[in-house]
DNA sequence: AACCTATTTCCGCAGAGCGAAAAAGTAAGA
DNA sequence: TCTTACTTTTTCGCTCTGCGGAAATAGGTT
């Protein structure tokens, strides 16, 4: 965070930092722990994880010394899904796509450089895709992500991927695979990514619009049991056709 | 808040309390009522939404001046969705119950003096209650909370049935009701309550556990046309179907 | 252009929050 | 049981962060 910013508190800034380290962590963490994380000393951790303790958005195991976040965190998200018109409009689709595939479906919205999946329908194959609301993923290596800067207004769209090319560069990784992806979706409309933020775990997705929201109609897969080609051809046909009735007469092919 | 805790960070409860005012809100607010909501001055507000813009969780629509809360607040609540075991263990019978019923189903989950709603299947009735993940009820006039409450170990339920009489007290609400409604569930093992917490709609609710967590399998309904009959009868051997199904040999009739 | 309202920025100031050090808590080993 | 090592919490001196009133700015209406 910038300390050019005269205006952005301090503490609160370091109170998210630590419910966000949380937020990535596979366990409950210690103090300690999320001190090194968050680069904070002990004993300012230990006030704000009393403080986030006392406001209710973590607590605490004593027999462990470890904290984790509560539901109280879910509170957040709920005008965000509550008031997401494009998420009724689409929730059918998840159900019988999923239900035809036996894989996970999502539907992912854009959140700055992000990509957030409101809503998860979790496929019943042995090795569909868990995953979970609140799930966040770069738009950068993501086929939601890839989906959604495709379907941006032009002017919109140069902004976004100039931002997300600059994410790339600083980071020291390859700007061909964003680009090649970016490519490839505005040809066929459909987002394909294998393996770029997890290592067998690919996506599947297509931008869909409804009421001036924009979402992406996503299938995370096991890079290890679906083909690149199913990819390509099934699923990415599935997708088509659902996104053809939830956005008639929307054409996300744009290039 | 208490300012008897020198070691609650002031600035952070802040930020938690613009966050929670607008969580409640049905629509984006402006600076000024934030500020009389949550009783800061402007100019303190105007710094807090700055902040907490800058860090994400906020947007601001600059023609109505007004902000809201942005999908960057789900990600918080993803690790407690997806460490949830019970969760996992009741989505089928969530899924099922709704397409045999066509109401709302869900799955709630305690959270301190509140129930949280940690997974919604909606349903397809005309008049299904609307909800979303996230959307939180007192334990005290909730059906979810009530099952919950009434499912805890003797010397818990104890302690928190003392609390929440104390709240009810407190608010100069009428204790009666939630007595009377903890009661029918431990004689019947099924809570269910009546326009208790909006004019309207009502709860039928059933603790169940799955590795050490408790939760509550829960129908919300309108009330206008679900009678009391359906709910104590139909809706009632439903959902305790379902919860001798999820949670084997657990005796929720406590009483 | 004038007026009104809402919001943001500025800035003096004091106390809120910082972090190092001391104190307390906890677990493991002898 | 005692000792040691490690983790966490609390204390407290200090400074600079964050506060809020006032001034400036922004935006809309007449």
């Amino acid at each position: 965070m910038s300390r050019e910013d005269r205006q952005l508190i301090d503490s609160l800034a370091r109170g998210f930092a630590i419910l966000e380290c949380l937020s990535r962590a596979r366990r409950p963490l210690g103090n300690g722990e999320i001190a090194a994380l968050v680069d904070l000393p002990p004993s300012s951790v230990s006030r704000l994880t009393h403080s986030l303790t006392v406001l209710g958005y973590i607590r605490r195991s004593p027999s462990q010394r470890t904290y984790e976040l509560t539901p109280k965190n879910l509170m957040l998200g709920y005008p965000v899904l509550a008031g997401m018109s494009l998420l009724d409009r689409v929730r059918p689709y998840l159900k019988s796509i999923s239900e035809q595939t036996g894989e996970t479906v999502t539907l992912a919205v854009r959140d700055g450089l992000y990509s957030t999946f409101a809503e998860v329908v979790q496929g019943v194959n042995l090795v569909a895709v868990r995953l979970s609301t609140g799930a966040r993923l770069r738009l950068a290596n993501s086929a939601s992500g890839i989906a959604m800067v495709s379907a941006l207004p032009e002017k919109e769209k140069h902004t976004v991927t100039a931002r997300i090319r600059a994410e790339i560069t600083r980071r020291g990784e390859d700007l061909a695979v964003f680009n090649n992806s970016l490519e490839e979706c505005e040809a066929t409309g459909v987002a394909i990514v294998r393996n770029t933020w997890q290592k067998g775990i690919g996506g599947v997705a297509i931008a869909v619009q409804a009421q001036g929201e924009l979402g992406a109609l996503t299938m995370p897969v096991a890079t290890g049991s679906v083909s690149a080609e199913v990819m390509h051809t099934t699923l990415a046909s599935t997708l088509r056709e659902a996104a053809e009735t939830i956005s008639p007469g929307y054409e996300p092919q744009t290039g």
